[in-house]
DNA sequence: GGCTTATGCGCAG
DNA sequence: TGCGCCTAAGCCA
């Protein structure tokens, strides 16, 4: 078997950590160097061939977008969506296979993206733009977490639904929001004017320290963290979450039965036990 | 082999 | 509120 497709090693989840992940592990492969872009599929031909060949210079993520800063101020953004991914090749590159968005060729590695919502061509007052419409990011040094709390303590939009949003906390995406509510015993149904300004801080602080864990680890471990007892404690197998993904299930403090609705559109999961 | 489902999000109506 | 995107893992037969 010459499968030369890689064992990937991606997070499943494509939350916040993930997009960092990419923008480091880009940076390592790619960085510095031309790079060989091109789009398989065609639907990114026009901006491939503007950056094909260049220097990419840095690669960076502000929740969940990815950013390719390439030599002459030419900016590739990515937003995976809901199926988006890129996988790991080893070169030479095997014949495209799907539907390949963008293909990227460095001297050792190469990467293929498929299924993205956004793949497309940007310039630096762009990029800006899209920074501008997000709210801190938890996993960057500069994450201003009162940005978001001035947001949440004004509004009566559920906790489950604030938490979700984009605009108010840039990264989480369904596990986090779900599994954090949890960790806080906070009902996701509790409105945003009601959670207490310590709440807040508990939570702020918590998930800085998830998500960090969630992008050393490369998936989203919110039970046994390393941290609780100074050592590493998540063993393959070992459940890694408290609700997401549960409903029907016991809690895991208390037994009772873990409940799902939806909520704008995404599956909520809670302990009604537990969170109030 | 086929069916269901998912982590996100923009858009139509 | 619900659809569309259009991937791929997980499950069942």
């Amino acid at each position: 078997m010459s499968r030369r497709q890689s064992r990937d090693h991606r997070p499943r989840m494509p939350e916040g950590h993930t997009l960092h992940r990419l923008a480091r592990l880009h940076q390592r492969k790619f960085g510095r160097a031309p790079v060989i872009v091109s789009s398989p599929q065609g639907r990114f031909a026009d901006g491939a061939a503007a950056v094909t060949g260049r220097v990419l210079k840095k690669a960076s993520a502000w929740g969940k977008h990815l950013f390719h800063h390439y030599e002459g101020g030419r900016v590739v953004h990515v937003h995976l969506g809901l199926y988006g991914k890129f996988s790991e090749v080893e070169l030479p590159m095997p014949l495209p296979v799907g539907q390949v968005r963008m293909r990227m060729v460095g001297a050792d590695f190469g990467s293929d993206l498929r299924g993205p919502t956004v793949c497309e061509l940007i310039d630096q007052a762009e990029v800006d733009d899209v920074i501008a419409r997000l709210g801190p990011d938890p996993l960057r040094r500069d994450a201003d977490g009162s940005l978001a709390w001035a947001r949440i303590s004004k509004s009566r939009r559920p906790i489950g639904a604030l938490l979700m949003d984009q605009t108010v906390i840039a990264g989480v995406g369904n596990v986090y929001r779900n599994e954090l509510l949890f960790r806080h015993r906070i009902d996701p149904y509790r409105l945003g004017v009601n959670i207490d300004a310590g709440e807040f801080d508990a939570m702020w602080t918590d998930l800085v320290a998830l998500m960090a864990i969630g992008l050393r680890r490369g998936k989203i471990i919110t039970i046994d963290r390393e941290d609780d007892r100074g050592l590493p404690s998540y063993a393959p197998g070992r459940p890694r979450t408290w609700v997401y993904r549960r409903a029907g299930e016991p809690c895991r403090v208390c037994g009772t039965e873990i409940r799902t609705a939806v909520l704008e559109g995404r599956n909520l999961f809670w302990c009604p036990t537990d969170q109030k």
